[in-house]
DNA sequence: ATTGGTGCAAAGGATTTGCAGTCTA
DNA sequence: TAGACTGCAAATCCTTTGCACCAAT
């Protein structure tokens, strides 16, 4: 996966070379959007996130949250993460990690721990390749 | 996770013994729908089981199918999944293993390479505790 | 002009909920 | 009889879609 190293926040200009690396043409909206996301390293929802966007004063359709958000996705720009039931999360931390979730709270919380890199890949069937792994540690307080 | 050794397919009586081990009264409906999904190890939607079982001549309500799953799954009798953005997987294979899902096709299958196992645990916050662990490799062909 | 992008409202679809009826200890 | 369970249909709510308008090359 295609990542760069993100020091947080990211300004208006950051981030308009960081779309254009990722071939994406930077339109009001969508600079608008990413940097919301590249504030800090977190979570979001689609509606916190076309909130969060339209709260800052912007102008963007949640239709046009959706298209940006499922387009950077599959650009690589951020990660989708699909854990809780009622909707997707995306991730704007691009490094490499895994995450905690409490399922009691609903929380979830970015695991670095070294140690977990060692997965081994599995054996893959001919044409495979593996495009991201995803580790999530269900995790409860009871 | 209270997990138990399975040889498919699961007999009626298997089943029964079963769901009082997880402590689930086993009503008809419950026993249709566990019946069903021990067949053999597989990869369920709450869709697809309603379908399933009702096809084999049984009568059991959409409701109650989302109903038993949400209690199959909170006890561990299944391990829920959530890759597909559109709906829930539920697997019936109990044993500790992890998934590969095509992103392309949406086909999902189990991966067992042992190499895979000696992922270390995070360091955890005070009071919690690791309650399932789930490893997805996203794979291509393109 | 053509292509790409956006916004609005309506549609879609999985899951949940309210509630009445049913079973069972 | 109380409590647990089920079924039906309506409601919910995230996400997608259709389509008209706008922008940029």
């Amino acid at each position: 996966m295609n990542t760069l190293n993100i020091t947080f926040p990211l300004g208006r200009s950051d981030v308009v070379s960081m779309l254009q690396h990722f071939k994406i043409s930077p339109t009001r909206q969508r600079v608008e959007i990413a940097e919301f996301l590249f504030q800090r390293p977190q979570h979001l929802s689609a509606e916190k996130i076309h909130t969060g966007v339209t709260g800052e004063g912007n102008r963007v359709s949640r239709a046009t949250v959706y298209n940006t958000m499922g387009l950077f996705s599959s650009k690589g720009v951020v990660r989708e993460i699909l854990i809780d039931r009622e909707r997707v999360f995306y991730d704007s931390n691009t490094e490499v990690h895994q995450h905690l979730y409490n399922v009691d709270s609903g929380e979830l919380t970015d695991v670095y721990d070294a140690e977990v890199d060692m997965v081994s890949e599995p054996e893959l069937p001919e044409g495979l390749r593996i495009i991201d792994t995803d580790i999530v540690f269900k995790v409860t307080s009871r």
